[in-house]
DNA sequence: CGAATATTTGAAGTGGCTCAAGTCCAGTGG
DNA sequence: CCACTGGACTTGAGCCACTTCAAATATTCG
């Protein structure tokens, strides 16, 4: 049946399908776009022009698969990758081949705002779970930087903002144990997923496997397996198939020691800044 | 003897004294601000007129001792801090109180260019060592990048190698055992105080305690005393009195896996870039 | 269904921690 | 000039959080 029904699309909706797709790929860049330019205005204030730059900025929309490396280390780029849907990690590599997530990158991120002033990052850039993405020029982001100085600063604050969550990261990698930084890292992922309205603090689509996770958070699968059967049993944690889920939320930000100022999320703390761009 | 010497300098030259002081704390400015300047310049083109907009920016100096805490978590500051001499740590704080420090700064980086576009910080910063620094007013520092838009790109660019070196940082932190996190920073920072002027790579002052490392390496004091003495076996360190010499610096940089491709000083690698901003 | 990937479990090993002294050294006051 | 003090460094012994290795059991997907 399923059969049938693929071959009458594909014998009488041919043409019609490849526009769809066209609009479609159109549509999921707007989409990425649309919640870039929201994820900006969490933090900075722009007028009509500046967020129209945004809008009107194109790229090629790419579907990618789990494990899929978009940048490797010492290679240029010259397209920024916005995330429109999935998890995209940023990673470093041991010689003997080990790695270190530093940093995982949702919808409406930009996951290398970073190589628009330093072209040849350090680190590598892969699909962590199956995702769309959109490649944007860099020469597009550096010209509205240059026309929009209040933009230029928006980028240069995202950067920030992302660099207040590594360190974070490193923080929690140097003095804080397994469970915490387990705890720290959901707690982190869940109030990024609801700001950005892809899912609950305490339901959420993360993608990530076991070992993945172990990558993130300098642990081995097997510890990260057992932590997280221990914050089963604490908060009622679930963790199938990516999907989490967490009964006692505030439990978990206790075990984390979550607090989410360094996430930048209070808008009024910038604005004294504000009022000297614009 | 000493007395004496000092009460003739009271009595006979106290105004003379002041003017040399006032002079004095000008030319600390001035070679603050130069040391920035060959910083920025280390990755970015400026024309003369950028250059000047850095020479002429202003600021207060001032003399801190170990330990002082120049900036809180949550607290706004509308100064950035211009090291001129010594180092300032980043530092971020557990709920027991145990601290993770996050990033050094030595002569000539501005330890919290961060501010300018974020000015409420998540993490704190402290003198790691007794130092000299400049106190230079965040609108200033915008007007320049508003005026100068390679000026704000050179900033922006200024916090995402910081970024890389912080990436870096987390990666050691998850990857790494003790031996090879020391001697990588080992090599970092020499390789830094080279690129500043301050020192060489195998022999620098760098002013930590053991127990300050400890907090950098996220390990305890007595475990990085045992990492230390087995590097002084290994590559014939000598760490006393902060003052760090190695005898074998590439079996060092060995140990530690280090490649300083991450700290982004090959001003080549940004060619293609600079062309679209000048 | 079969293959590959992901999760779970057990048992033994170890790198780094904790606790507890003790030494070295620079600075301070008498 | 010395005794005192506090900070930094050093050393030892026992312990534990996490690793390693090895294998069994889901789960996903073509």
């Amino acid at each position: 049946m399923r059969l049938f029904v693929f071959h009458l699309r594909a014998a009488l909706f041919w043409p019609s399908y490849v526009e769809w797709k066209a609009c479609c790929l159109s549509r999921l860049l707007d989409e990425g776009l649309n919640r870039f330019l929201a994820r900006l205005l969490l933090r900075s204030e722009l007028s009509v022009a500046e967020r129209d730059a945004i809008l009107r900025l194109r790229g090629r929309v790419a579907e990618v698969p789990r494990g899929r490396e978009l940048v490797l280390p010492e290679r240029p780029v010259e397209q920024a990758i916005l995330v429109i849907e999935g998890l995209i990690a940023r990673f470093d590599q041991m010689n003997d081949g080990r790695r270190q997530i530093t940093a995982l990158h949702i919808a409406g991120d930009v996951s290398d705002l970073h190589s628009v002033p330093v072209p040849v990052p350090a680190w590598g850039i892969e699909a962590a779970a199956n995702s769309t993405i959109a490649l944007i020029s860099h020469d597009d982001i550096r010209a509205a930087a240059v026309k929009f100085p209040a933009l230029a600063f928006a980028f240069w604050r995202d950067t920030v903002v992302d660099a207040s969550i590594l360190a974070k990261w490193t923080a929690n990698l140097g003095r804080a144990d397994a469970a915490t930084r387990l705890a720290h890292l959901l707690c982190e992922i869940g109030t990024r997923m609801e700001v950005a309205g892809v899912g609950g603090r305490d339901d959420f689509s993360l993608g990530l496997t076991q070992a993945q996770l172990a990558d993130t958070l300098g642990l081995t699968t097997v510890h990260v397996n057992r932590t997280v059967m221990a914050l089963r049993n604490l908060v009622g944690l679930s963790f199938a198939g990516g999907r989490v889920q967490v009964d006692n939320w505030p439990a978990l930000a206790h075990i984390g020691a979550y607090d989410d100022g360094y996430l930048m999320l209070d808008k009024d703390a910038a604005a004294q800044e504000w009022a000297s761009i614009s």
